[in-house]
DNA sequence: AAAAAATAGCAAGCATACTTTACATTTTTT
DNA sequence: AAAAAATGTAAAGTATGCTTGCTATTTTTT
């Protein structure tokens, strides 16, 4: 599944760590979201992508799902 | 955590099973995300918010995770 | 070029999101 | 009121989403 994570941080320069401060997770977990280790929990997701001001949708494609 | 799918159900007229087989999921886990057992995966809450020509946030109450 | 910062990757462990099976309970239909 | 349909619940098992700790690699800064 791809996101807009990485770069949605990097247009308001922002370290993974610092993402991952700001919405209560870890470093870690931002990263395997990032290159699609695994696939954001709902509430998590909802944080990211509130955080940086969209929607869930906005930030994650989730048209993989949808035949 | 709420969400609208048991009143979305009632609008369309569907039963938790027929809902499962559209989404592709069993009736248990639709009565489980109702009851608030379980927090739907961010794939499954897209799957059901796009059945019923949603947004994932319209369908999902997730400002308990917000401050 | 070297150092520092950032990121990727691995592993183990825990919690949670399912699936399957079955039964109990409630609601709806007859 | 009885039967059928729908829903709730439990349990066990599997897969996945994390967290923690660490090292390797890459990128950025100096």
């Amino acid at each position: 599944m791809n996101t807009r994570i990485k770069e949605l941080r990097k247009e308001n320069k922002l370290s993974q760590e610092e993402l991952a401060l700001a919405v209560g997770t870890t470093r870690q977990t931002i990263s395997s979201i990032e290159t699609g280790k695994y696939v954001a929990s709902l509430p998590l997701a909802y944080k990211i992508a509130r955080y940086f001001g969209l929607t869930i949708e906005e930030v994650f494609d989730l048209s993989e799902y949808i035949e």
